[in-house]
DNA sequence: TAATCTTTGCAATCGAGTTGCAGTAAATCC
DNA sequence: GGATTTACTGCAACTCGATTGCAAAGATTA
């Protein structure tokens, strides 16, 4: 397992505190992180900062961000040799009932195949109706 | 082909002169239309009743909402029988560079299994990355 | 050390979406 | 038909996530 600092030199991104926080918090969480998600954890840290830190560290592949339908963007540290290509993609699921959100790790996604020349940067597949506890 | 009017009247809306308009205005775009669109197509009529207007409409199944990934909701017209099931899905790419939205009908999407007792109602396919014309 | 560049915190702003409210129009009841 | 209720509209204000301007603090370079 790669500290936080070992993670920023490999990505090259400068290591500062609230860098270091944000990054631990992401990796500390099993679920994908809100900018406010983050801003509750880290009480002392200004929102602005970390919305510019999570900025840096998309731009640099430190992390990617998910729209699961819940309208907030989610972040999440991307998994080793993770290009941020759909690889271990999956749909979310957004009840519009409950506004929970699930990911549906079981239904596949086959690969995209682009139009020539098109570059893929991220991809967002999103469902939303009716969860089972909702629909009765 | 069917006038507004006959529209509404099946999908059980009531008209009035702002249902109209809105409907025909849709009708009459090739491209799934934002508020905001329609609210500078239509300069006489108030935001917040166009807003209000879209609502009823998707609730009366006459439209569908759709995230193409621009961040704004776009608004289209159901087609006959259209139960908004993700039938004529397809999806959407959004370029980062140069923020245009790309119908890609050529890639196909399977059908989604959901998980036991779930109720799908909407699907939105996003890919987002740089087109043919900002990847050079 | 001085000059320069980067990061941070605060406050303010943006923009899409949404709501409260009062006035008007339409539908319903007696 | 007139009164009552219900629905629709327009305006203004507000919500909330995202984003930016700016000055102070910190780090880097000359």
């Amino acid at each position: 397992m790669q500290t936080e600092e070992e993670i920023l030199k490999i990505k090259k991104v400068k290591n500062t505190a609230v860098r270091t926080v944000v990054l631990r918090h992401l990796l500390s969480q099993e679920k994908a992180q809100s900018l406010k998600d983050i801003e509750n954890a880290l009480a002392y840290t200004d929102r602005s900062s970390i919305f510019r830190t999570l900025k840096k560290f998309e731009e640099n592949k430190v992390i990617h961000s998910i729209e699961d339908g819940s309208g907030m963007t989610k972040y999440a540290v991307c998994a080793k040799g993770c290009n941020c290509d759909p690889k271990d993609l999956h749909y979310h699921f957004y009840c519009t009932n409950c506004d929970k959100t699930f990911c549906l790790f079981d239904v596949p996604i086959p690969k995209i195949q682009l139009p020539e020349n098109f570059k893929l940067q991220q991809a967002n597949m999103v469902v939303k109706g009716l969860c089972d506890n909702c629909n009765k």
